[in-house]
DNA sequence: CCACAAGAAGACCTTTTGGTCTTTTAGTAA
DNA sequence: TTACTAAAAGACCAAAAGGTCTTCTTGTGG
């Protein structure tokens, strides 16, 4: 369904989240780690969406990825379209430029419900709903870290 | 959401089903022209659905591609797990290698409705079954090519 | 039986995606 | 102010997807 940089990308920012929560700020090697992403794929990603404004990151000592508080939760969709453009959500089943009500291609009318499906579920979900999700339902896996003791985090 | 190979199978397909109700046989530079696609990578793309018994095709003068009647109808399916192999039917939106019920990443119950009816449509919708609604509804639109005259055809 | 009209086969090329590696820059604590 | 830690930058590499081109082979129809 999604680019592999979209999987990765999805994974790490909630892993960021679900440590913020814990008043943490992962850095680069342990996010690859938890997740089972590679690390230098995963840094790479992590640097567009930090240039992007998606997330924050602070170099140093304890320094680390982190969510800027005073901004708007990360909508799904737009962090999808910045890596693999919209064709996902209005794209035709068949590849045609041109289908829609009026031009329907044969797999308009099966398609265009599940299509909307996913817009709607990427339009609505947010990374911290997610991580949210997770803290509030003990059975939801994302890594295999599952506890560490909080550090000192300004 | 499919591959570009995909869709240009399901075009062809499609296109080579309709005329073959007009009792003709298009050949593959007719098909390309009409579905729009690179011709060479179309006539590559169809002869690994030969190979594959996917639909049958005959050299020499008034050859052509066409589907045997006395085959069962292409399943959406089986043609795109043929493709693209079955991740979009099973895989997790999270790209997790342990995704479900049990074990659900934080995406997976928004996720699972979503693949549940990708699978059903593709399980239940045929190539002949879309070549028939085009033929039913006279709004739907897949090529550039309206009516042709019959040609011989054993 | 030959000319021609198709499809078959496969080598080759280009772009995109996925990924690694090395060097540089910046921040922090002692 | 130095030593260390961590992100930034970007060159580089590999595999997959997408696509082209040339050379067979096969099946008619005349």
């Amino acid at each position: 369904m999604f680019k592999k940089e979209t999987e990765y990308a999805l994974r790490a920012l909630v892993y960021i989240q679900l440590q913020n929560f814990k008043v943490r700020r992962p850095g680069i090697v342990e996010i690859a780690t938890e997740i089972e992403t590679p690390q230098s794929f995963t840094a790479k990603i992590l640097q567009r969406l930090v240039k992007q404004g998606f997330v924050e990151s602070q170099k140093g000592i304890n320094g680390g990825f982190y969510f800027n508080k005073d901004k708007a939760d990360v909508q799904l969709k737009k962090l999808i379209v910045s890596i693999e453009g919209d064709n996902l959500f209005s794209g035709c089943g068949f590849g045609l430029k041109q289908c829609d009500e009026n031009n329907p291609c044969p797999l308009h009318y099966n398609y265009a419900p599940i299509r909307d499906a996913i817009d709607k579920l990427v339009t609505e979900e947010t990374i911290q709903g997610l991580a949210k999700k997770y803290n509030a339902d003990d059975k939801i896996i994302l890594s295999r870290l599952n506890l560490v003791s909080p550090i000192n985090f300004p």
